[in-house]
DNA sequence: GCCAACGTTGGC
DNA sequence: GCCAACGTTGGC
């Protein structure tokens, strides 16, 4: 079973809201490598929920994921911050996943924490420059993360 | 708000 | 197919 980590912006969707949440979307994914990540997903992976773009940036909970990949529907909403007038729902470009809740961690792991894993040395997250949003975690990785919770 | 690093676009 | 210009990401 793979292990993803995945970015959201706490101000659009954070690990908090996804508890309070039956399921969610996660779409607006606009790089294609990311995107390719989403499309080999399968229901029941779980994954890394990391908060970026705010006061503390880092690893703040698990989430799993329930569906296969489909087109995203915001691609095709001319008002959607996430529209791309190069999608058509015969051909859309994007993929979304539904996700859901499994954990909020006490703290959140700050990115500080996980830069100075050493197994970790191979994750984009910490790779200088690398800003991929949807990205596989090794087992390894995933271990040694979790005992940072 | 700054800016380094990156991905994408489009002229040639 | 090259590559300069541009827009975006995301930590600080």
């Amino acid at each position: 079973m793979p292990y993803w980590l995945m970015k959201s912006e706490p101000d659009e969707l954070s690990i908090e809201a996804l508890q309070h949440m039956e399921r969610a979307r996660w779409d607006g994914v606009r790089n294609y490598q990311a995107r390719n990540y989403l499309r080999a997903m399968k229901p029941g992976d779980l994954f890394f929920f990391y908060h970026s773009s705010c006061p503390q940036p880092g690893i703040a909970g698990i989430g799993k994921i329930l569906t296969a990949s489909y087109p995203d529907p915001t691609a095709l909403e001319s008002d959607s911050h996430y529209f791309d007038i190069n999608s058509t729902s015969a051909n859309n470009r994007w993929s979304a996943v539904d996700v859901g809740f499994v954990d909020a961690f006490p703290a959140v792991i700050p990115l500080s924490h996980l830069k100075a894993l050493p197994q970790l040395a191979e994750l984009a997250l910490v790779k200088k420059g690398s800003r991929l949003s949807v990205m596989p975690v090794s087992p390894v990785a995933w271990q040694s993360i979790l005992t940072l919770a």
